[in-house]
RNA sequence: GGCCCGGUAGCUCAGCUGAAUAGAGCACAAACCUUCUAAGUUUGGGGUCAUUGGUUUGAAUCCAAUCCGGGUCACCA
């Protein structure tokens, strides 16, 4: 239990011994000390002067000897200025935490709490490879999914693979225009680069047939639709649905290269899935619900054969879930595919890492699927991120304007070997362990480069300015847990006798503090489905140890009992970096 | 136009379930390595919290309006 928590029903009860009065933990402000004054956590007067009627000064004072009489083994000192309470927390309290937590690599974690939920990430097209939106989403989604299970909770993660369409048709007409059969291997590129170049050949040609059929006199609506090759490509399309060999078997191949190349990238930033969905094997069995939604009412049947849903009285627009052909539309697919993964895993939340311009795209899927009394309707929650922009606007994969994310992790290990080398404080290292090294860095700038703001914002990255190797970045964490460890190597084992200490420090005091706040920080993250909330946290607690190390010297302290009481306090500083990075999907190094 | 999201230091961002003088990082200026890793630490300048009004003992935070930016409102996905 957290000291917050501890606190507050102590407080309650001396408000109701002292005045008699009832007041909920909720209504109670405590958050800790500003540094300027004396104390730990502060608990906020102003709301309770009303009810109580007595100037926060006198109610401050009343509150902090009743609290400090009557819990002396919590509370030592008190202060109150203006309507604050300022409680200073006994150093033993303090001293026993740490007693009882300094060794523990879990602290924090929660055990099972029974719950299943379904994370669905990364989700790519196999039209082109992976940028860096793609990376945003896949270290959100499995860093949601690493916070969650620390809460407790089982998780599965997922992915949809949208790997049929019309875009991927593009892909297959322009290789089978422009490529001369060449493949991955032939070319020594990757697989998802290589069909990338396609798509954006396919681009290029199409923009130049409809801009010759303009310069023809054509209207561009109709060029678009009458470019030779975007006739072909739907023709493709129409021969794919209609199972017709040879483009199934193009089909294949080129997704299976497409694949090739995304397990490598996939491996090398650590996403991973316990269960694969493909749109080609989902996109039909959604009709099913349209005949349920039909006859329950909850869809209407136009007269040209089309079927809607009628959301003007929520505020929303009718909607298609069929269309006159027959054929199924996004949202079709998408209510199959909710149903599949309930059939699949009998979930009690679903979890979509999604982009924020499909927010009304899936306010409408839950709708529709609580309208169609679904049980796991309510369990269905769009985690939305902000997209990832360049400083001339959107990427787009189309015209080739797209921060790679294979070349930008290439970077970010030039820069991570670079600065390594410059530095020269790891020569003695192996080349596998360099190498090793280079990818722990460059990973973990990249990733936390991109968690640590908030998902929902949408971010501006400058590929002119390279991810930095200072202050709030993933490389000054890992630079603060290996200088920890260099410590702990010195010492064989770290006491965990009762120790005998009088007093606390200030930077030592502030930096259990810290770290006593790390459940509650977890706890904040999965309520958040937040992982920034970790990495500032990490990144303060960074902070404050490397003030307290070049303040103090653990070492040489001034004596055996404050040297056990830093080491303790310094062990337990690395576990919560390694642990709190680790739910960010970071590594962290011993030696750097 | 309807709906949704955002606007905080030169830049990138915290703070947004109201609470003490609005905080970090980068950049800029300076100081600190015979002492546990200087990828570090310390100090300094830098703000109309988009604007206006309201609620409140108290507003960056809540409410309303306005301005600016983005998204979305497809028989695309």
């Amino acid at each position: 239990m957290s000291i917050v928590s501890e606190i507050k029903p102590l407080i309650v009860k001396e408000l109701k011994n002292l005045y008699g009065m009832d007041f909920l933990e909720e209504d109670l402000t405590i958050n800790t000390t500003k540094p300027e004054f004396e104390g730990d956590y502060t608990l906020v007067l102003f709301s309770f002067v009303k009810k109580i009627k007595k100037s926060p000064e006198q109610l401050g004072i009343e509150m902090g000897e009743a609290l400090v009489k009557a819990h002396p083994d919590i509370f030592t000192a008190f202060n109150v200025i203006k309507g604050f309470l300022n409680l200073t927390v006994s150093d033993t309290y303090w001293f026993n935490f740490l007693q009882s937590h300094f060794s523990d690599s879990r602290f924090g974690h929660k055990p099972a709490n029974g719950k299943k939920v379904i994370v669905e990430y990364s989700s790519p097209n196999t039209n082109k490879p992976l940028h860096l939106g793609h990376l945003r989403n896949n270290f959100l989604g499995w860093s949601v999914a690493q916070i969650l299970k620390a809460c407790g909770y089982d998780i599965i993660k997922s992915c949809i693979v949208n790997d049929r369409g019309i875009h991927i048709c593009k892909s297959m007409i322009a290789w089978q225009l422009f490529a001369n059969g060449a493949t991955p291997q032939s070319t020594h590129t990757k697989g998802d680069h290589f069909v990338g170049e396609y798509y954006v050949k396919f681009n290029d040609a199409y923009k130049k047939q409809v801009e010759e059929l303009v310069a023809g006199g054509m209207k561009k609506e109709e060029a678009e639709k009458d470019a030779p090759i975007m006739k072909r490509t739907q023709q493709m399309l129409f021969d794919w649905e209609a199972g017709k060999p040879e483009v199934m078997e193009l089909w294949k191949k080129m997704n299976n290269w497409v694949y090739e190349g995304f397990d490598v990238t996939y491996k090398r930033i650590g996403s991973d899935f316990e269960k694969m969905y493909y749109e080609s094997e989902t996109y039909l069995p959604g009709k099913k619900f349209v005949d349920e939604g039909l006859k329950q009412g909850v869809f209407f049947k136009k007269e040209d054969g089309s079927v809607w849903i009628d959301l003007t009285d929520e505020g929303l627009d009718e909607k298609l879930v069929l269309r006159k052909d027959g054929t199924s539309v996004y949202i079709t697919q998408d209510l199959g595919l909710a149903q599949q993964k309930y059939e699949d895993f009998n979930y009690d939340q679903s979890i979509y890492v999604i982009a924020d311009e499909q927010n009304y795209h899936m306010k409408v899927l839950k709708l529709i699927l609580q309208k169609l009394g679904k049980p796991y309707a309510d369990g269905i929650f769009h985690l939305i991120y902000g997209m990832v922009e360049l400083p001339s606007g959107r990427m787009k994969s189309r015209e080739g304007t797209v921060v790679d994310a294979d070349e930008m992790i290439e970077e970010m290990v030039d820069v991570a070997r670079k600065k390594t080398e410059e530095l020269g404080k790891v020569k003695d290292f192996t080349e596998s362990e360099l190498k090793e090294l280079y990818d722990i860095i460059a990973l973990g700038a990249l990733k936390f480069f991109l968690l640590r703001v908030d998902p929902k914002k949408r971010m501006i990255f400058n590929p002119e300015e390279s991810i930095d190797f200072h202050g709030f970045t993933g490389p000054f964490i890992q630079y603060t847990h290996a200088r920890i460890k260099s410590i702990l190597r010195k010492q064989s084992a770290v006491g965990s006798r009762q120790l005998a200490v009088n007093c606390l420090l200030k930077l030592e005091k502030s930096l259990i503090i810290a770290l006593e706040q790390y459940p509650a920080i977890i706890e904040q993250a999965v309520a958040e489905h937040n992982p920034s909330v970790i990495a500032i946290y990490i990144f303060n607690l960074a902070k404050s140890f490397n003030t307290f190390y070049t303040e103090h010297s653990v070492m040489n302290a001034e004596s055996e009992e404050k040297k056990q009481l830093r080491l303790q306090l310094s062990e337990m500083t690395a576990h919560v970096i390694a642990s709190g990075m680790g739910l960010l999907g970071i590594r962290v190094p011993e030696r750097m």
